[in-house]
DNA sequence: AAGAACTTTAGAATGATTCGAAAAATGCAC
DNA sequence: GTGCATTTTTCGAATCATTCTAAAGTTCTT
């Protein structure tokens, strides 16, 4: 085990701590492959193979079900690009996305980088939770 | 019979006729439930339950081929606002959303009322197939 | 009317996600 | 530490939306 290893997995620890999620096996091997390389965006599926390449052996149910418990603590958002599978964001500041159908690449627009002009006038009653753009992109003819 | 429903009927048939499908019993049912009242958002549940109480009975497996098919001729197209069910929208215009995840509330935005300031640089060799800008909305605290 | 092409259909299959209930791990009180 | 209450994990079954398959039915052209 390095050095580097026993860190990630101190900083994955610390960040449940300070989420109030008990930092049990699982949910600090996901933490670490999630948190420790930058931000990104996965399905649980994916998720499920990574940690599994990690020699760590995870249930499916559990990735779900830690995911949903990240999302709730703050840690994750979840963007919804395709009616079919969730994919869930390790960047939790205000920002866009491009979106490649056909290859499933999704990747970040900086939040400052698009701004409307305006916004219409709401239906009754209702207040803004969040404001989702996506550019949806395909092969240049 | 009425009047009012066979004029409905022959603008279904001539609809299906310019995009070049055959109007058969079911994709007329389906073409004068969703385009003969204004602008609508449907999922292929609901339009199947339309299409029965109307007293049309139409297997949900044609429903889900009929709203593909009419998607590919340009008559619908689909809205991403929810991973785990698809939309379908009578509006092609250019145009945006407001969606309340709760109640699952879908509420069109003229395009006009929202621009973008700039689009930030695209990835190699893609062009903009479409932006989806969606207002996720909650009540009022 | 006949044949070719296209469409519908029921039901099985798929894929993503959730559920239920039992087993395991964790945190606290003694 | 031990015991107990609480939380978490896990497997497998269940669910839900959607697609597939192959057979049966319809439509269009001649
Ligand atoms: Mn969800
Ligand atoms: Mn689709
Ligand atoms: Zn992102
Ligand atoms: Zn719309």
């Amino acid at each position: 085990m390095k050095k580097a290893d026993t860190e990630a997995r101190e900083q994955a620890i610390t960040l449940l701590n300070e989420a109030g999620l008990r930092p049990t096996r699982q949910r600090v091997v996901l933490a670490q492959v999630l948190f420790s390389n930058g931000d990104r965006h996965v399905t649980a599926e994916q998720l499920h193979g990574e940690a599994e390449a990690d020699g760590a052996a995870i249930s499916l149910a559990t990735v779900y079900n830690t995911l949903h418990q990240f999302k709730g603590a703050g840690l994750l958002r979840e963007v919804v690009v395709d009616s079919g599978r969730a994919y869930f964001d390790t960047n939790t500041k205000e920002h866009h996305h491009f979106y490649v159908e056909k290859t499933g690449l999704l990747e970040d627009i900086a939040g400052e980088l698009i701004s409307m002009t305006s916004l219409p006038k709401l239906p009754e009653n209702k207040v803004v939770d969040r404001v989702d753009i996506v550019i949806r992109l395909r092969e240049k003819a």
